[in-house]
DNA sequence: TGAGTGTATGTCGGAAATGACATATTCGCA
DNA sequence: TGCGAATATGTCATTTCCGACATACACTCA
């Protein structure tokens, strides 16, 4: 499969799935899933850390209370962008986002 | 402005802007533009390392090879999201992440 | 009790990101 | 030189994410 040609393999698509690309593709969202969910926590510390509501936060990155209250519920629909604006915005130090992605 | 009810917040919209808040915004904006610098710089080498083209890395997290180029390219149509998961695709160690991280 | 403040949840139209594709360009090597 | 593999660039229809809004819920005081 590997030496296959481009063509080849764009006309195969999701026919060139198995069950260990599967699995390895779960695995790998797993752990984009952890990262966030410990980034998530680091802004709801940060946030309160520094005293601001959900609406404050919300504004100092020009976005909106629900919003703020999807991603530190971990909502789906929030994008890893989102949270790292987050994280910023709530006035989280390099040092503290460091922490985060360590706890992975 | 911070003892302002919702309402009237969510009233006022665009116009609660100041210069301040613009630059304010600018430099947080900044410091996300380098960490996903940091972040796309680490995939290529990662990628590479793992004697891996764009497009064995774009089957491995189902993707394509010109979104591949995209990311190593800095294009700004790339997430942080999508980032993120060509770095864990292309075998990037959690260590790998932490590192590039604490380029920011 | 009820008013005020903060947070959670669901929905929606518009905006942004995506994979796929076509095609161009670059690069290594016979 | 030329051929094939790798990478880059541009476009587009579909999917995903967004802010905004309405509204529900939780908590604290007076």
């Amino acid at each position: 499969m590997k030496t296959s040609k481009l063509e080849r393999l764009q006309a195969e698509g999701w026919s060139v799935g198995n069950a260990e690309d599967f699995l390895q593709l779960s695995d790998e969202e797993a752990r984009l899933v952890a990262l966030k969910l410990s980034l998530v926590s680091a802004v709801k510390k940060s946030r309160i850390k520094r005293k601001l509501s959900q609406i404050d936060l919300a504004q100092r990155m020009k976005s909106s209370q629900s919003r703020i209250a999807k991603i530190e519920a971990g909502d789906p629909s929030v994008s890893l962008d989102l949270i790292v604006r987050a994280l910023i915005a709530s006035g989280a130090t390099t040092r503290d986002i460091q922490v985060a992605f360590t706890k992975e």
